[in-house]
This record gives structure tokens, sequence and C-alpha cells, in this order.
RNA sequence: GCGAAAGUGGCGGAAUUGGUAUACGCGCUAGACUUAGGAUCUAGUCCCGAGAGAUCGGGUUGGGGGUUCGAGUCCCCCCUUUCGCACCA
């Protein structure tokens, strides 16, 4: 038997040995203690994993080795969110299949996770792009076309014009397509969408109920969901015999609204134009502003401009003439693409109003002084008095009175109250090839067509050729687009465009319960025994898409009769990012492998192993916390695992006997308590430090002979047992070595007994006035009578009270006595 | 601008409920062992002042105020940083 720290025998020893006795390996048939734990599943994309994407697996398989000990039945399972273009951009610039890259590269983070010593269930192990997955995003999709929750409608797209391909926001870069720098153009296409909007009020109300989850995210999910209350209210445009409704929270400020101003895509403005002199000019502009970006639109940097229509509408509360203007600044899917503006109480409208020379009329005026309309510059928004706005002269800026007036033009029937959100019907379609394709069918004479379920899945052709430059690549699969109308058995044309790969991570978890269905989307009955996720871990990243679509889907589910809960994630944990010093940019950034400052796991495996990566990277600091990877602390932790080691060799020091095994033993019990309730709580970094000191204590124990061979044996024992979630090679191996035969997976995390902790005598703080004096040793239990007297005798108190007389004294036991003077007379 | 979180030694950080601030680790200093060591072990390490010394006194959790016997922790004001949203009517 070897007595060196050889890291790498022992940690390739214990994974074979967990791979073999497929060690988290669950029953879902039973289900007493059942903790269903999930990491995020991740991308298979071609880099190998970096330490920190190590941060967020070894975070849980610490939980997981935690949770085994303390007798859950816990389930943490494993896949792969294998849609997604990196794969097609492999295919078109190394002309390799994305399936084949995918499959490869699930290959090798699957070794990397072995390599990490991560337990997961592989017998649960499923990946998105194969057909048994995908074919069950075709069925909800086709159940979900059935409840018109899915729906196809004309939406404004980014399309690069070289690419012939829509981008995602995020692969626009200052107006141009990321990949070939052509200025990418607005364009209209017919697209598929998920009605998420429908779920909007019940996605804000489920919020409310996720209390493990961080009040970030919950307060993103609000914000991105947008709730805004307020009222429609029509205005007649006389020239059109039309009326033309905006919506705005502020319906308390109508007889301020000095004019309108339309989204230049509002349905009505071509009618308001065509007669207006310059009307080729407008629609120019018109032209120019759809075609900008979206996301350059709706910047704050990006200037007002507007162009008058030359139309009127009149104010229904006022009964006056207003211009109708068109303007970029309105957004044409929020609301009603219209807004009423309202200058002098809106920041905005005021800014528009003083730039193009428009009227501005008060509602609310300042009790303390008057304010010009035609000079104000700033925006009068929650105080004031209504004056000359019948009949709601005297009332103040408040909740009620908004609703007043809504009730005022509800009852002339103006407008009613209503509530809007910024919330966007969820866009899915994607003009390519790597994803699920939308299964649905185009015959010239049913029109489209559903693909019946017995004709699920449809399937991604494998031959198909990627060149880059022609849009979608399925497109040009005679094979898969040429089928035949299963209604009339005419010729009939397949849907080209895929489903964003956030479908498939919406409901994964479900799947993972009875992966093997091929009947089913999910068994519903071990979904109802299992669901839900009892820990979800992953980035802040997927604060809001992923983690809304999940919630979102869910729900859908839930009211199929699919499964009982609404909400799939009991808890959420968002593990904090790694960052490293990044010699490119000269700072501290995120650890990637673009910013050149990613570490290697493999080298720091090959040098020092994975169980001192795992510790390091656990005792880096608080785990929701961002971490700045150091080089050198790493070594910090290799000492440590060499220190505990090296114990077991000392072991045979101790001596039968000794003079204060209670001290160890309270040490030992200590411990215990420390790091489980660290545990519990997240805090591994102070699990590891407690452990540290432990591990001391023992070690100056034998040095100084003052704990039995017993004694150290068993505070041995224990410190193996509590770092096993930490460090599981290497205890695994000296829990061995120490002579017992099961895995220590399958021990019972020790306990505590508080008896223990508490000592006899105690070193009591003496503080006069508040600062720290002295320490006296008292009981434990001593009450204030023997405390003062022990306190009074200490030749320090007596020099720190001389010439004052004792006010109070306030005992906090078992911590501190606090002696209150004053001067004596 | 709105919203959220955070600010503690040279560095990462610790301090369940208000009760010994700086645990644990890195780095640094000195010493031991040594053929050499980026190995190992021991001791020291918040700041200022006094002392040969064990020690003693004072100060310190971004800044200022407050509550309290007692504040890193609670309250108010300010500063800084990070993150999210951002022309949403």
């Amino acid at each position: 038997m070897s007595t060196a720290y050889d890291h790498k025998a022992v940690e390739t020893k214990w994974q074979d040995r967990w791979e073999k006795q497929r060690a988290a390996e669950v029953d879902l048939r039973h289900t007493r203690g059942k903790y269903y734990m999930l990491m995020m599943f991740p991308y298979p994309s071609g880099d190998r994993l970096h330490v920190g994407h190590g941060r967020n697996y070894i975070l849980g398989d610490a939980l997981y080795r935690f949770l085994r000990m303390n007798g859950k039945r816990a389930l943490n399972p494993m896949g792969w969110d294998a849609f997604g273009l990196p794969a097609e951009n492999a295919a078109i610039q190394r002309g390799v299949h994305p399936r084949d890259w995918t499959l490869g590269n699930i290959k090798v983070m699957k070794e990397q996770f072995k390599r990490w010593g991560i337990l997961y269930d592989w017998s649960k192990e499923i990946a998105s792009c194969f057909p048994e997955y995908y074919r069950w995003n075709q069925w909800l999709f086709l159940r979900m076309l059935e409840k018109g929750l899915a729906y196809k409608k004309m939406a404004p797209v980014n399309w690069c014009p070289s690419c012939r391909t829509v981008l995602a926001n995020e692969q626009v870069v200052e107006g141009a397509c990321e990949r070939c720098g052509t200025p990418v153009v607005q364009r209209d296409l017919e697209q598929w969408f998920l009605r998420i909007t429908d779920y909007a009020e019940r996605l804000l109300a489920g919020l409310d109920q996720l209390e493990g989850w961080p009040e970030k995210v919950k307060v993103m999910q609000r914000n991105w969901v947008g709730r805004s209350e307020g009222a429609e209210i029509r205005f007649e445009i006389p020239a059109l015999k039309e009326s033309l409704t905006v919506f705005t929270t502020r319906p308390d400020t109508v007889h301020g609204a000095t004019f309108m101003v339309l989204a230049p895509e509002h349905p009505l403005t071509s009618r308001l134009i065509a007669s207006h002199p310059r009307r080729a000019e407008i629609e120019a502009w018109i032209e120019k502003v759809r075609n900008t970006p979206r996301i350059q639109r709706s910047a704050e940097e990006t200037p007002k401009e507007g162009r008058d229509t030359g139309a009127v509408a009149l104010n229904p509360a006022t009964g006056g003439e207003i211009p109708i203007w068109l303007a970029n600044y309105v957004l044409p899917e929020y609301g009603t693409g219209a807004v009423m503006a309202v200058p002098a109480h809106d920041v905005r409208d005021l800014a528009f109003a003083r730039q193009e020379r428009l009227p501005v009329r008060l509602v609310y005026h300042l009790e303390d002084h008057d304010v010009d309309p035609t000079t104000m510059t700033e925006a009068i928004l929650h105080e004031g008095v209504i004056r000359n706005a019948p009949p709601f002269d005297g009332l103040r800026d408040a909740p009620e009175t908004i609703q007043r007036v809504i009730g005022w033009l509800e009852e002339k029937g103006w407008g009613q109250g209503k509530v809007t959100y910024r919330l966007r019907d969820w866009l899915i379609s994607r003009q390519r090839y790597w994803g699920t394709p939308i299964p649905v069918l185009y015959c010239e004479t049913c029109g489209m067509v559903p693909v019946p379920d017995g004709q699920l899945p449809v399937e991604l052709p494998y031959d198909v050729e990627f060149t880059g430059r022609e849009g979608n690549p399925l497109s040009r699969s005679k094979a898969f687009v040429e089928t035949v109308c299963p209604k009339c058995g005419g010729a009939a044309r397949r849907e080209t465009d895929t489903m964003d790969t956030f479908v498939d991570s919406s409901w994964y978890y479900l799947r993972f319960l009875s992966p093997r269905d091929s009947a089913r989307m999910f068994d519903p009955e071990t979904a109802n025994r299992w669901m839900a996720v009892d820990q979800y871990i992953g980035g802040i990243e997927h604060a809001i898409l992923h983690l809304l679509y999940a919630r979102f889907i869910c729900k859908v589910l839930h009211d199929f009769g699919m499964v009982d809960v609404e909400e799939p994630f009991q808890n959420l944990f968002n593990q904090g990012m790694i960052t490293r010093w990044s010699d490119k940019s000269g700072r501290v950034e995120k650890m990637s492998k673009s910013r050149g400052n990613t570490v290697s796991p493999d080298e720091l495996i090959e040098e020092m192993g994975a169980d001192t990566e795992r510790v390091y990277t656990l005792f880096i600091g608080p785990p929701e916390k961002e971490a700045e990877w150091s080089d050198e602390a790493v070594s910090g932790a290799h000492r440590f695992l060499q220190r505990v080691w090296r114990l077991l060799e000392r072991l045979p020091e101790a001596l039968p006997t000794a003079p204060a095994d209670a001290e160890l033993e309270r040490d030992r019990h200590a411990t215990i308590q420390r790091v489980t309730h660290s545990l519990q709580r997240f805090s591994f970094n102070t699990a590891v430090a407690a452990l540290m000191e432990l591990s001391n204590s023992l070690s100056r124990a034998l040095e100084e002979k003052t704990a039995s061979r017993l004694r150290c044996e068993e505070t041995y024992d224990t410190l193996l047992q509590l770092l096993h979630p930490m460090a599981p090679h290497i205890t695994e191996e000296l829990w061995e070595r120490r002579g017992y035969t099961e895995s220590l997976l399958e021990t019972s995390w020790p306990e505590y007994d508080e008896a223990k902790i508490r000592r006899q005598r105690i070193h009591l703080v003496v503080q006069v006035d508040g600062k720290l004096r002295d320490r006296v040793e008292v009981d434990a239990g001593a009450d204030e009578k023997e405390v003062r007297a022990a306190v009074l005798a200490s030749p320090r108190v007596k020099e720190h009270l001389a010439g004052r007389e004792l006010a109070k004294a306030v005992l906090v036991p078992g911590r501190l006595i606090n002696l209150v003077t004053r001067k004596s007379a």
C-alpha cells in the first residue's frame, strides 16, 4: 500500500468504481425521502469545460452527496440541450454534420464530468436533438395549436439580406449581421408564436408563491412581464369617421392631451397621410424608421423623430381638436401602438412637444406657485391639484382620482379600465436546420394542416447541405419539403421553420422522470410523485427567458391535466460566475474562451487532482457571488488535502489514554454542527473552513498527545465523512484504508449532541461601559449574582471601575456581561 | 432615470437572533529540516502609541448622523461599485 497521496491513482480508481456501481441510479417507483435536484442541462458546445463551468457542477455534486448521506432519495439527472446554432455554424465552417458534431461534444463533456467525480443518474440521460425527445415538442405544439395557444402571424424580424435569414437580437451587432457585417433590416415575416401573454397574470401571481427563489430573479421576471394598470380611451377622428384608441396609465390627465402620437406602423397611418401634400416624403421616413433595428430604435439615445400627419382628433374630455403625429419612439407592439401625449405631465411628451413646438396644457397645478405651460421645462409628475378639468377640479394626484376618471370615461362611453403587459408572445420560429421541425404542412387545397399525431415525429433529414449562405438548409431538402396532405392526399409542402431551443428546455425536467416512454410525453403518475424539482441550480443568465418559458409550459401542461404542479421549480439557486485576470483586456473579467482567461481543469486535475479543484472552488467564496480565480490560492486547498492524507499515518502516534479527550470530542461535535448548518444553507466556503479547523485540532491533539487513540480515530472518521461531499475521491480512499468496506456515500451523515458542544466552564467576556476589559471563568449556568461576584473580583475590572459607580449590569448568559457605570457622587 | 444587491486587513473572505470584529485560506516575515526546492513543519502578521518583554492604552467594518447598556448587523442622509430593466405611454 503506497503511502504518498497519489491523486491520479486515487481519483481514477474511485471514478471507475462509482461508474461500475452506477452509484447515482434511482428507482423512481419509490418516493420515500424523494428529492429532485437538477442542474440546468448544458449546451454541448465544442469548447472544453473550464473551471468556471466546473463551479456549477461541483456545487451540485457536493449537494447531491450531502443529501444522499442524509438519507434522501436524491435524483440528480443529466441531459443535453443539444439543438442550436453553433452546431450549424460548425457544419458550415468545418463540414461536419451538426448531429455528429453535437454527439462528439456530448461524449467529451461526459468524460469531463467523470473526471470531476460528479455523479449523475446516466440511466435517465436525454438529448433534445433525438427524435425520441423532440417528437414531444411537436406533440405539445399540436396540442397548443388546437387550443389556440400556438398561432402564426406577420411579425417584424431582424433580417440579414446577405445570409438571408432571421437573426436573434443578440446576433445583431451595431445594426449589422454578426457573421458577415451586412446591415440588418427589419422585415415582416410569417412567424409562429406561443401565446404566453394569456398567462401573464398567472406568471406574475405564481412568483408570490416561490419563496425558495432569489428575490432578484423574481423582480426581473416581474419587470419583464411588466404589468401596467390604466385605461383605453377612444379619440374620434372626424376626417376618417373613425376612432383611435390609446392606452394610458394616466387617464386622469386626459384633459391635458394636446396631441396624439402613433407608431409609424400603426394601421391607420396610411389613411391619415393619404391627402398630405408631402406624402411621399413621409412614407420614405416611415420606411426608414421601420428598417431601423428594434434594439437601436428603442434605445434612449436615439433622437426622437416625428412627422405631422396633418389630421386631427378630438379630445373627448375637452372637445378640442388636437393634431395627430407619427414618431419613432412609439412602439407598435406595446399598448395600442398609439399614445395620447400629455406634455405637462410626462417627461417624454414634454420633450417632444418642445422639440416640435406643440401646445402644452396643465391638468395638475402646483399649490405653492403657478407654472407657465408655455415655458415649463419639467413635467409635473406626481403632485398638484386638478384645475380647469371638470368635473374633477380640486382632486389630487392619487390612485382614487385615476379610478374616478376611469369610471367617468366608462359612463360617457369614451373608454374603459385596462391592464396592459410589456410581455410579448413568444416567437418560436427559427429559419434554421438544427432544431425541432414545426409539425405543420401547407396543402394547395386544404391550406395549413397540422401533422397528425400518428405521423410524428417529423424527423430532420440527415442528408442536407450546409453552405452558409442560402438561408434555411431544410427548405432545400426535397425529401423533407415535398409531402402529401393527410387530409386530401394532394401535394403539400412542409413547414421548414424549426422551434426555438427554449421550447426543448421548458419541459425537460418532466422527461427525466420517464425518459424512455415512447407512448407519452411523460408519465403523469411518476411526474406527480416527483415534481416539483426540489432544487434547481443554474446561472443567473437564465433568470428571465428559460425560467419564464419553463414556468409557462408547466402551467400549460397543468391546464392540459398532465401534471399537478403549476410551478416546476420550488427552490432556485444561481451560482456566481468565476472571473479571472485577462491579459487581453487588462482587467478582471468573466472566465471565457474568447477572453483567453480560462483555467483548464485538465491541467489542474493532472497536477493537483479533481478534489483540489473541488475544494478550492467551494472554498473560494459564497457560491452565489462572483469569485475571482487565484492560481496561488489553489495550492492552499491542495495542502489541506495532503494534511488530511498524512493524518491517517499519524493516528497511531496517539496514546491509549489521554487527558483532554473531552476537548477534541467537543470540537468534533461542534464541527458536525457547523458543517451541517453550512451545507444546509449552501455555505460551502464556511463548511470547508470548519473542516480545516477540525483537521488542525486533530493534528494538534496528536502532536501534543492530548487525546486518546480512540478519540483521534473517531474524529478522523468524522472528518472524512464531513469532507466527502467536497472531496469525494480522497475521502473514499482514506475511508477504505481505515478498514471500512462500505462506500462513504452509503454511510449516514454524522450527528451531533448539543450537550457535548456546551462547555462546563466558560470564559465570560467582561465589558465596562461597552469596552472589553477582561474575561472571567465561570460555570456555564452561573446566574447574575455569581457572575457579578466573579467579575467584581477581577483586578482589571476594579481598576476600570475606580472612581465610578455601578449603574447597572447587563448579562448575556453564556456570553458576556456589560457593567454600566456613572460618575460616583 | 427606475429597480436590486453589495462596500470588512496586502488579497479571497468569516461573524444564524444586535453581544469578544477580522475565523479559515492566500500572500508576506522569521526560523527549522535540507544536495536543491515553487516540498514540508513551527512561529508571527488589522492600524497607531508605550514597553526589553509577557503585556497595556487608543482606534478601526465606504463617509456622516441616530436608536441602544452594546451596532459590521437596525433607522436616516450621502458616496462608490456591480447587476438587471430602460423612449412601455
